[in-house]
DNA sequence: CTGTGGAGGATTGTTGAACAATTCTTCAAG
DNA sequence: CTTGAAGAATTGTTCAACAATCCTCCACAG
């Protein structure tokens, strides 16, 4: 039997098909995370439809993946919402993170290549957003930074659980007054945890700690006043 | 306007607090975890709509759900099946909950009084079962025990994140040959670790680090002759 | 002016049906 | 025994409809 290479050009297209509530999932968290449907933003199924192009039930079966990635909250009969952080979750979103990432930089084990990258990649971009001044930019790249530092684990299930601590917190920097003095002030600390980290300095589990409860008063301290 | 109570009890059937899809969700999850719906079993949505009376669109919705904690898989046309853990999962399983039940019972801040309350009656009841050869419920009190340490935390959001991890452990066990001598000798040393935990001994970590190493063994080497 | 209550509209929850696409089953032909 | 194709079974997706619930507005009594 051969194979025709013209056929599976054609087999490629009915894939998009399986993609499509994903598809529709992608672009919602996009907006949520960029900040365009902002915390407290009703979403109603009708208007999210005819925008989309969708169907109710391939909406709703993308709300249940943003459910799921806590993005959005759920109220009965009411409708989804994009998540508000509270400052009671502000400090459990550290409190895990400081549990995942303290861990991540203190094993010896498995050097993690695929995080240690992440974390160079992240830290560049940030300081080229900041230079331009895009704090929306550097937010995110903070996150991934962090995130790469999680990654370090080589753990497919920990990133996974992961994803929603990241979206919360880049949730939180939404709901934040001034980004600018927020985001300069942990970018270098960024980098000093990166230069330890790749030095072996064992000291860098207690610095990454302080690193996280620093930012856990300042953030918690900022989205206070938003009281919604 | 006077309330009568006994319409009180009347009216609490009909009154659904939550989704019926979400009900649908709930279901599926104990027979899967209950083991009533082994490993590899597949859910053919026809079956599952008249048995459980509800409609293809709310039974998808509960797949959802039930696909996001990596409860069962899905294939292309071909539907849901319920989730095998293979061995490489297994290990990843392990590392997950190293990371977070060592730092749990590390951490001397926060005695997390509702995590140590959920470890003495899992032992309870993991004893009361081991004494009737109830293996079944004797896995499930483990699991408890464990999600017990890692409530330690009192981290709303690890408790979250950690529940698809309980969910996978509780399969794997199922695709085990012999449970008998896999849990007997496990319900002894969660005894050791209770006892050294409320006496305070620092050794612990070590302890539970080791433990859980062994765990991962001995359950990988259990479940690998299942290759379907 | 306040707030009480209800009518009506808007939105969500759920169902059933329909159709296309794909996979599985069966069975005859080579 | 293998191959191949027709038919059945199952899934992927959308749509329309109705019930249940929530929200808005307004009349009306105090």
């Amino acid at each position: 039997m051969t194979i025709d290479p013209g056929r599976l050009d054609e087999a490629r297209l009915p894939l998009r098909r399986t993609a499509l509530s994903s598809q529709v999932a992608a672009v919602l968290r996009g907006s949520i995370l960029h900040g365009d449907l902002r915390p407290g933003t009703r979403l109603i199924e009708a208007d999210l439809c005819s925008a989309l192009a969708v169907s109710r039930n391939t909406l709703r079966e993308a709300f249940r993946s943003l459910l799921e990635e806590q993005l959005i909250d759920h109220a009965l009969n009411r409708g989804m919402f994009v998540h508000t952080p509270r400052p009671e979750e502000v400090a459990d979103l550290y409190r895990c993170r400081r549990v995942v990432e303290c861990a991540a930089v203190r094993r010896s084990e498995a050097p993690g290549e695929v995080g240690l990258a992440a974390m160079r990649d992240a830290l560049a971009i940030a300081e080229q957003a900041a230079e331009v001044e895009d704090w929306l930019a550097v937010g995110t790249a903070d996150i991934a930074f962090h995130a790469g530092i999680a990654a370090l684990h080589g753990s497919y299930h920990l990133d996974r659980l992961m994803a929603p601590i990241w979206n919360q917190t880049r949730l939180a920097f939404h709901v934040m007054d001034d980004p600018l003095r927020f985001h300069s002030a942990y970018l270098k600390r960024n980098l000093a945890i990166l230069n330890r980290f790749e030095a072996g300095d064992p000291g860098i589990e207690r610095m990454l700690h302080d690193y996280l409860c620093d930012a856990e008063r300042e953030l918690t301290a900022a989205i206070q006043p938003l009281d919604d």
